[in-house]
DNA sequence: TTAATCATGTAACACGTTACATGATTGC
DNA sequence: GCAATCATGTAACGTGTTACATGATTAA
């Protein structure tokens, strides 16, 4: 259950509204964790339930009011306590889970031409997301004056690495992919 | 839902039962898609109800009884719809999900040297994973031979191919998210 | 005789997605 | 006046996980 140790984590560096940790999480840990606004909320909600945070009612006349929410002590020892037992999604961290890998281990079920139209966009995507990583590490700095710390930022930049390294594997895939069913198909077709 | 058209491909295939194909998928798919076995049955009951299979409840004295699913021609059109439409799931591959990440992203909190344990093991991991890798081009042509189609084949070598490059950049990143903390720790501790 | 493999599931719960609802403020 | 952004949620549904239940056969 990281997307609640995941809010409890940018909860801990200061309060927010839960449209601002939406929007903090959106702008951070996005990167390899997606959740949707609804779930967000509802997340705080059994997170407020469980003790970890508690949240205040800030009434706004000429605005619409907002809800501030504070990690708790309990909040607090259980962030620690997830982060000193790291074990068990370690496993979890080998297991890929793809939707697009399933399409392409049953392509031979369509032509090859098939195949290659969706590999190609999957590497124009590839190089798109590349481009967005080059940008980074510039905004990691940035955040990092906000939070005053090289620690938190050195951590953040491992992270980014990730996405980096990842995002080229995936493209080196790509093109090794498309080579593949080129090679053949022009053999068959006889250029 | 691509459990439910992973199942169907399965068993488009050939017929077999609830068992088998929960051993054929963990054979092949949960490279990049893991399923409880109780899982699959269930979705199994509800592809039923959709009219994608038939189920033949085979009576056995002496041994459990089985049932034996076999695909239907709305299952067949049904794969095949999904195989024609791939523009979704192109973005869903961009998208990463890893616990671990958020563990690494929020380790300014704890101290480098836990983090460092944390990185080796998964280096680890990677390390083992790699060798899994390298045997697998063979025991696809194995396989390949029961279903006799090079063009199954070469599919199936292309998703190998992911999860052999996904796996070597792991490793990568990790050896140089270990080479950082280090760095910063030897300096600090004096060495 | 004990563990592994065959063979099937149910129930409860946790987590994720989609669609919808409401209404103010700010900038173009 | 219209779109974007601020700000909060509910409801229904779909998918994934965990724990449990049952009982036979086969190989060490």
């Amino acid at each position: 259950m990281s997307l609640k140790h995941g809010l409890l984590g940018l909860l801990n560096y200061g309060s927010m509204t839960g449209y601002e940790l939406n929007k903090a999480f959106k702008d951070s840990l996005s990167f390899f964790w997606q959740a949707q606004t609804s779930q967000v909320y509802r997340e705080l909600d059994t997170m407020e339930k469980n003790g970890w945070l508690t949240s205040e009612r800030i009434i706004q006349n000429e605005k619409p009011n907002k809800r501030v929410y504070s990690i708790t002590d309990d909040g607090k020892e259980e962030l620690n306590k997830w982060l000193l037992s790291p074990g068990s999604d370690i496993d979890d961290a080998m297991n890929e889970r793809s939707a697009f890998l399933m399409r392409v281990f049953f392509s031979g079920e369509m032509d090859d031409k098939q195949a290659l139209t969706m590999l190609r966009s999957y590497r124009e995507k590839c190089l798109e997301q590349n481009v967005e990583y080059s940008s980074i590490s510039g905004s990691i700095d940035q955040y990092g004056k906000l939070v005053n710390s090289e620690t938190k930022t050195k951590y953040w930049k491992i992270t980014a690495l990730f996405g980096e390294i990842a995002c080229r594997a995936k493209l080196e895939w790509a093109e090794k992919a498309i080579a593949l069913l080129e090679e053949e198909t022009n053999e068959h077709s006889g250029y």
